[in-house]
RNA sequence: GGGCAAUUAGCUCAGCUGGUUAGAGCACUACCUCGACAAGGUAGGGGUCACAAGUUCGAAUCUUGUAUUGCCCA
């Protein structure tokens, strides 16, 4: 076998474009559903596609996920790995809203889902291209998008499948809100946020006309007060039970009541119940049957029961009642305090309740058994658990899936206007949108004569992400999509972790609802990548940082370009699993240069094998030099733990022992000892050259093979250039993961003078200013302790040489300790060099 | 206020089933264009492992407490 001699200079865009292209036109990531391998089957986040927002901290975490498939697929795995993309929901809306500059009340819903329809097949296009340049091993067959027709089929197959199994019902109740894009909104969609408030003692007065003060941050909501609540324990109060209470400025009586909720400490220990201020507010209005008397619009303005604050803004007719409250001496007491607020998550405006007809899927029944859920999965890393069983144990609502938008799946339902009965689709017809679609057959014959109803309302965008196991196993058996029930339940889910509270449990308890099964086996938690301050890389990073060529730091395609996708790759693995990962732009600097020692350690081994005839030439490993055995020993050691770690989904503590092992043991010590046996006049014979050539052959096969899951361009490019080896594979990324294998490599003590004297050597050169490829004269040793070591050293006397680069050894004086006991040297330039 | 995680060199991170002198890269210093590599090599300086107490022959590692930071929930 001949090697070429490889150029010293690389232009690493040209091969990684290269690569991909192979990779492309011989479709090695393609799931093969006739394999006979066995199955692993991947669920990744399909990111919202309304703006280019990808950054680098992205381009770490899919990075992570893609190393350990390309790592399962060198383990012979059939690989399902499809992409999707999310293009559904409130941030398309919003973005379109605002490229367009559009007021959605305004417009059409089908014009505006043109629009957004438009936008998303845009943006979808631009991350296919950066996912590709990022060598990430996609099948693209498989890509699916949340509105896609298959996805919007599944989504609708979800609810109807919801409804015949009595987990969906239909209420009229308080429901979080979102007052700025006016919609409802789930739990898990809202933040809390910290802010300076203000904390009003408010007097409102018994049935004798004695005071009762409350206090409250919204004193807005008088107007909506229900009633008065003290705790049962309460002494004070005792006398109030059952009585009345006047709310000051608005003459309205209410009663007052008790509830074990009250803190006796907090304020007077006397609290106002609104309809509705918060989820305690919902509870007592609930539980006591209380008055529905609704102060707040779905626009976030006074309405006609706030009398004459009718049609101001929330913050403002606060002001105003507090005045009023305040000319009218109502208010007793006021301090600033610290308040936790609940917002909506993208509006960031302080969430009300309103009461619009919404769908619920029950959730609060089934906390148990999502619990149960939650440890049958195998979680890496593991403590990442409990952040699910927290949120689970602290639901307080079931969950919502009505949304007042314009864009997104359509529910498959009609409503009988006369009797209040509901038709849903049938389930060969869809997808369905109710307001283009006439209902069923058997309902128009059922229902004739009467009105029937489209639902306008879409269905919440989790709805149809919960579901992307099920999109991807074909349930809703769309004909000609690949990819069937057997790859359901998925192998792998990976994400990030703030999303463990809607993604990875709505997933799980979809599963649980259609499938009694879990969606996935394992799931995956990666970190954030964090700017330079430690704050989660932002899209306003993306837009402030941008300089006057288009370069931005935190730009995953800058950052390719400047140091190639596989040096960004190799940066993402510097994070543990879960951890986050503060970006540095110098540390992607990093990753490239061991793409280009990767390289020129190539060059060196294509340079020294030159014509190797691997049948022929090859000489078997226990008959080599020690340093050659010592060196598969180490390999097959490291082999072994990064297939560990791997198995763990570790793969930065795989790169770690890989990084080491390279830089130092490989390039550093074995191949600075091996080049002598490819020079002219030295000790080492013919055999020898050929134990080199064997060893570089079998090395440089491993490593790159080990380097492949994280440096999948320039491994495949060095494949390719050493004719693969000899192998009859399309490409390194379908060869096996190296196996490690038994050695019974003893001579460690051999070894260990051998590096020990090379070690020391270097030391010299450098502290003598000798030119560490200069020869020398003499390699002297001087051993100090018994006959053992000196005749180790005699049996040793060629390596030796070798790693000092010496003509001849001699036994003297030698002043340099070398780290082994008794062991030291010293060196003798030759006259032409010092 | 509760939960989870983190705190190791100037910076980014390893090491944590307790065991030589705590490691790597960047940055810094000196030397080297030598037959893979200047997008480099060799050598070197730099650490009270957040703090305190405890367990132990021995603690960065285990226990408890404190402080600080991040995330989640009240």
């Amino acid at each position: 076998m001949k090697f070429p001699e490889l150029d010293s200079a690389i232009d690493l865009s040209e091969m990684e474009a290269k690569c991909q292209k192979q990779w492309e036109d011989t479709g090695i990531y393609n799931y093969d559903e006739n394999s006979e391998k066995p199955l692993f089957s991947v669920d990744t986040p399909p990111p919202y596609v309304s703006a280019a927002h990808l950054h680098a901290g992205h381009a770490m975490s899919y990075t992570q996920a893609e190393i350990l498939i390309r790592y399962k697929r060198m383990q012979g795995f059939n690989i399902f790995y499809p992409m999707g993309f999310d293009d559904n929901g409130l941030p398309t809306e919003r973005y379109v809203e605002q490229k367009y500059k559009i007021n959605k009340k305004k417009t059409t819903r089908s014009e505006f889902r043109e629009l957004c329809i438009k936008e998303t097949k845009e943006g979808g296009k631009t991350y296919e291209k950066l996912w590709r340049s990022l060598g990430l091993s996609v099948d693209w067959d498989l890509r699916y998008s949340t509105i896609d027709e298959h996805s919007r089929k599944t989504a609708q197959k979800s609810f109807i499948d919801l409804y015949n199994k009595g987990l969906l019902y239909r209420a009229n109740e308080p429901v979080l809100w979102d007052t700025h894009f006016e919609t409802a909104l789930a739990q898990a969609d809202c933040e809390t946020i910290a802010r300076k408030g203000k904390m009003y003692d408010i007097a409102f007065s018994d049935p004798d006309s004695n005071p009762l003060v409350i206090s409250t941050t919204r004193p807005e909501l008088i107007p909506g007060c229900v009633g008065l609540f003290f705790n049962p324990d309460d002494e004070r109060y005792q006398h109030l039970k059952g009585t009345k209470a006047t709310v000051p400025l608005f003459d309205l009586e209410v009663p007052i009541l008790t509830s074990e909720d009250v803190d006796k400490e907090f304020g007077t220990g006397l609290m106002m119940c609104c309809t509705f201020g918060d989820g305690e507010d919902v509870k007592k209005w609930k539980e006591n049957k209380l008055e529905t008397r609704i102060v707040i619009t779905p626009d976030g303005k006074m309405n006609e029961n706030a009398g004459r604050f009718e049609g101001m803004q929330i913050v403002e007719a606060r002001k105003h009642i507090v005045t009023d409250l305040q000319e009218q001496n109502f208010i007793t007491g006021e301090k600033n305090v610290d308040q936790n607020v609940t917002v909506g998550e993208r509006s960031e405006v302080p969430v009300e309740f309103v009461m619009e007809p919404q769908w619920f899927i029950n959730l609060l029944d089934h906390k148990e058994a999502f619990l149960k859920r939650a440890q049958e999965l195998n979680w890496f890393p593991e403590h990442m658990k409990v952040r699910l069983e927290h949120w689970v144990e602290g639901l307080k609502y079931d969950w919502n899936i009505s949304r007042q938008r314009f864009y997104g799946v359509p529910f498959p339902l009609w409503y009988v206007e006369e009797t209040g009965e509901v038709i849903v689709a049938d389930e060969s017809d869809l997808p369905v949108d109710p307001l283009e679609n006439t209902p069923p057959k058997w309902a128009q014959e059922k229902y004739a004569g009467m009105t029937i109803v489209p639902e306008s309302d879409v269905m919440e965008t989790w709805m149809t992400s919960s579901v992307t196991p099920l999109i991807n196993s074909n349930w809703a058996e769309t004909p000609g999509r690949r990819g069937g029930k057997d790859i359901y339940p998925m192998s792998l889910r990976v994400q990030a972790f703030e999303i463990i509270r809607t993604w990875l449990f709505y997933t799980l308890a979809k599963s649980h609802f259609h499938t009694d099964s879990l969606p996935w086996e394992n799931v995956m938690i990666s970190g954030w990548g964090l700017n330079e301050q430690g704050k989660k890389i932002s899209k306003r990073d993306l837009e402030k940082f941008t300089d006057e060529t288009g370069y931005n730091r935190y730009d995953p395609d800058s950052l390719i370009k400047k140091f190639g996708a596989d040096g960004l790759r190799y940066w993402a693995a510097n994070s543990q699993l879960g951890r986050d990962l503060r970006f540095h732009e110098r540390d992607v600097k990093d990753g490239r240069k061991v793409v280009v020692k990767l390289w020129n350690v190539a060059r060196l081994a294509f340079m020294y094998m030159d014509e190797f005839d691997l049948q022929t030439e090859t000489v078997p490993l226990n008959e080599r030099p020690v340093e050659d055995q010592w060196l598969m020993a180490e390999m097959s050691k490291l082999t072994k733990r990064m297939t560990e770690s791997f198995e763990k989904y570790d793969y930065a503590t795989a790169k770690e022992a890989l990084h080491k092992f390279f830089w130092i043991s490989y390039c550093d010590d074995y191949l600075e000892l091996v080049k002598t046996r490819f020079w002219e006049n030295t000790a080492w014979d013919e055999k020898d050259t050929l134990s080199a050539k064997s060893t570089l052959f079998e090395s440089l096969r491993i490593l790159i093979g080990l380097f492949a899951p994280y440096l999948p361009h320039i491994t495949e490019e060095i494949y390719n250039a050493a004719n693969k080896f000899g192998e009859e594979y399309t490409s390194l990324h379908v060869t096996p993961w190296p196996e490690a294998q038994e050695t019974n490599f003893t001579r460690e003590e051999d070894m260990n003078v051998i590096l020990k004297t090379l070690y020391a050597v270097r030391k010299l050169r450098t502290e003598r200013k000798i030119g560490q490829g200069a020869r020398l004269e003499q390699l002297v040793m001087q051993v100090a302790n018994g006959d053992d070591l000196k005749a180790t050293v005699e049996k040793l006397d060629v390596s030796l040489l070798g790693a000092a680069r010496a003509e001849s050894l001699t036994f003297g004086d030698g002043a340099f300790e070398t780290g082994i006991d008794g062991l030291s040297i010293d060196i003798i330039p030759s006259e032409n060099v010092s």
